[in-house]
DNA sequence: CAGTATCCTGTCCGATACTG
DNA sequence: CAGTATCGGACAGGATACTG
């Protein structure tokens, strides 16, 4: 994924993409943030190749999403932990997982959220922190913030105007 | 991506992957739900060469996000617009802008969700429906479901039992 | 305007073999 | 156990030309 305008845009989606773009890459985060450290581990959770394993971890680790940490001294072994940063992307890993469990689980739902305290399950939905309010609906939309510049700026103002306008048929 | 072992994976994760894994796809589906209809104002926005826009656009089409609707008679003309499924997509890359925001906005934030009414910016965080907590922390986890098979719910109590233990170092 | 048709390149990925 | 080294195939993506 290098694309140009990737490089240097200003869309956080995009930026996000970046780092996360491939989806093994994805996959791969989702074990660590279950809690899978070694490269054993990953390889037979995935059932990926060992060289594609080391090259996805490798740019997962210069992304800054995961730490590689050697465990033992002779032989040299290393795990592969989250950081910050990766945890911080499991609201997004969560969030993927509602989306496959409400429209891809015809025959019921075979991983989810639960609280482990009581066992009940958990049904994910993304809110404003201050108002409590489902984010996804309307009054809410995406608009250009402080940093954008003019271009980013006037592409957001023409969309809000053609919005205001009849926001033709939504589908079903 | 086909990849033999997400054809048919219980997970709900590499399902969604299966629909929105390639990154050009999550970017259209962006400027979809940010309001876009026509071939000529994704490429425009994108900066996509056609063909390859065209190919992306018939598999989101496929994938069930977009539909494809005629607006015109002679000469046909068509626009893109996005199902139930499509807009159900919206928290994931609302997400997905939150991870990037949050991360990679050294010089400020230039895409932000904002409420039109008030024009108050909002934090997005994904909480449980019922108990309003932050599905992301402790003490949720992900656990198996009704329809996991054998295999599938052995892993997770095998995961369960790990994270009981010292639960290692986490980063930072 | 809304694409299709070609051609080409990169690299993601899979398979397999090998090593300290 | 934790990878590296090689090879090959498929396809995403880019560039460009063309059409009703």
């Amino acid at each position: 994924m290098q694309h140009k305008s990737l490089g240097n845009t200003q869309c956080p989606i995009a930026r996000s993409l970046e780092r996360v773009g491939e989806w093994w890459s994805i996959l791969i985060l989702r074990d660590a943030l279950a809690g899978l450290r070694r490269f054993d581990a990953f390889q037979q959770s995935l059932d990926i190749a060992p060289n594609i394993l080391a090259r996805r971890l490798t740019s997962l680790v210069e992304s800054g999403l995961l730490e590689r940490r050697q465990y033992q001294e002779r032989p040299p072994r290393y795990e592969y932990v989250p950081t910050a940063l990766g945890r911080d992307f499991r609201p997004v890993l969560l969030a993927l997982l509602a989306w496959g469990n409400r429209n891809f689980a015809p025959e019921g739902v075979s991983v989810q959220i639960v609280d482990a305290g009581t066992g009940a399950v958990a049904d994910p939905v993304l809110v404003d922190r201050a108002s409590g309010r489902p984010v996804a609906l309307a009054p809410f939309r995406i608009a250009a913030g402080p940093a954008a510049n003019e271009r980013l700026r006037r592409r957001y103002e023409r969309l809000e105007k053609s919005a205001a306008a009849p926001a033709a048929g939504e589908t079903r």
